[in-house]
DNA sequence: TTGTAAGCGTTATCAA
DNA sequence: TTGATAACGCTTACAA
């Protein structure tokens, strides 16, 4: 085990204070130049680094950020959060800040972790993803005046903190085009029950593209909670309609997932477009709406470390486009 | 933003000093039971946590693990590691400690990362993951005493660290046991350039199963870099051969896969066994080998603490046992 | 069983 | 421009 090199070390080394050896990390320009260069050569040989606990103490701030981890859920649909939390990681690191998990069963102990997070470790702040209506979440930070960030719109209230999302109805939207330009005319949409903000938005993309092309789109929608069963279940219940679309877009590529199941079994095959292009839509040769997951995680970063250093406080917010990338199923 | 409670705050509350209130904390057995109780009430009515910062500075220890996080890769593969995260986050949790990101790009960077993450935050140990032959990583930390745990054997030094693995050996032979139950004779194998530990082991559960049954197995074995198009390559390679097999096992769920879409299009349909039952494999209904992720996330924390909180020092380890998960494909 | 004093490594304040 | 001093919140050693 190496000696602990402290900033004490470092000032006997390079025959100056303690205080001057703060000064060339934090404040270099009040330092005369032949001074910092000496110092800084000082704290190079040694392998100086400042101990974060003790400059907390002082600062108070952490150079922490939080984000939660999801229990381990269907696989499909989580790699889409874990993506995201890979490019967070990286950015944070880039802009000295370093990342640290918790886990919370539901809402009511997520908030009891902030609290923890905070008085324990005083956390500089967080980064919130899957928002919804009426998120008791961004209010108890708002409230406490905690920075934070969510990747998700405030769905409620527009300007109520930063935020970056995926405008997930462009995304639908695309899809939806990209099928009229292949001769579809009926085309379906498999989704989540409405209130969902998420859910809602994407289905909205879907619905004004068709009329955008004259076409009513009622009839062809069904609504679920999300999985490879349930897409397979509304997928058979959508071609035993009457006028059966010929091409459906879902709400996530695990509906799509289910959903193929079927359509390639039907007589045409039917198209289908998955949404989040996670690797099973890659492996299987799913066309999916992609989310530009690690600049969404880098805008985040941005936007909380402005907050943090001060830069400007403003609650300013990024709305990304999505792809579609077409594969072999539309 | 909530005023700040210290422990001073507390035991001015509860009419005691600051040192019985520690004393309630790290040392309730001291304390008369009136007075614990006392204190104790008082926490919890004022909410206060201990500062984790000045803790730390006191006794040098930081109650935090850290675990590096892959930059996005095949995200087929990626998700072994994302479930062990998500794993390792919770267990640490129950244990009493957070877990800490890092990236890094390769094992120098990734070394100067423990550096800094020692030297800056006071991490208290590491979970390293895929150790390889001959590993730097393992040794420089080693060489400074700091307490580690590997997911992954280490494959030169069986008794140099504490460490937790699956054997994969026992997967690919009770799959090959599978395939020899199910009539299935020529038996191939797909897998990585020998000299790779988790490779040669895999493999090597195929060799011996075959060998127990009276087979030898040598030239029904390919080898490449892992990746779907290898697969795929690969299988292709094996089919043209004179005495082509009737089934493959494959080191990964990527070779896998792209050796399914080879197999499916042969008459007969060769039978393809993939490894570590990755979300893709469930969706596709690929039959493959499913390790205990979340056990080893948590055998890891334990191993780990035990190490911490000096419980017993030994360099013990654990061998996890792989389960074969059957679906379409064999 | 409880209280007092010192110190962990850093930075803010203020004097030189 | 530089240095001395105090303080952040906690725990260990020791005294009461």
């Amino acid at each position: 085990m190496a000696e602990k090199v402290t900033i004490a070390t470092v000032a006997r080394h390079a025959r100056v204070s303690r205080q001057t050896v703060s000064n060339v990390i934090n404040a270099p320009h009040i330092v005369r130049e032949e001074t910092r260069a000496r110092v800084q050569e000082a704290i190079d040989a040694l392998g100086y680094r400042a101990n974060q606990a003790a400059r907390q103490m002082r600062t108070g701030r952490s150079r922490l950020i939080a984000v939660r981890i999801e229990p381990t859920r269907d696989g499909i649909n989580g790699s889409v959060l874990d993506r995201f939390l890979h490019g967070l990681t990286e950015a944070a690191e880039a802009a000295g800040y370093r990342t640290m998990l918790y886990t919370a069963a539901d809402v009511e102990r997520e908030i009891a972790a902030y609290d923890d997070l905070l008085s324990a470790y005083d956390l500089d702040g967080f980064v919130l993803t899957g928002t919804h209506h009426g998120d008791p979440r961004t209010a108890w930070l708002a409230a406490r005046g905690v920075p934070f960030v969510t990747f998700g719109r405030p769905w409620d209230t527009p300007e109520a903190h930063p935020w970056v999302d995926v405008d997930g109805a462009a995304g639908t939207a695309e899809a939806t085009r990209h099928l009229l330009a292949r001769g579809h005319r009926r085309i379906g949409f498999l989704g989540w029950p409405t209130g969902s903000g998420v859910g809602d938005d994407r289905r909205s993309g879907w619905s004004q593209a068709m009329r955008a092309a004259g076409i009513e789109p009622s009839g062809w929608h069904r609504e679920t909670e999300d999985g490879i069963a349930e897409g397979e279940r509304l997928m058979r219940e959508l071609l035993a309609t009457a006028e059966p679309p010929t091409a459906v877009i879902c709400a996530s590529d695990s509906l799509a997932l289910g959903a193929l199941q079927v359509a390639r079994a039907a007589d045409p095959a039917v198209a289908v477009i998955g949404f989040d292009d996670t690797p099973v839509a890659a492996a299987v040769g799913l066309t999916s709406v992609s989310q530009p997951l690690g600049e969404a995680a880098a805008r985040c970063v941005e936007l909380l470390t402005a907050v943090l250093d001060g830069t400007h406080r403003t609650t300013d917010h990024v709305l990304l486009q999505p792809a579609l990338v077409p594969r072999h199923t539309a």
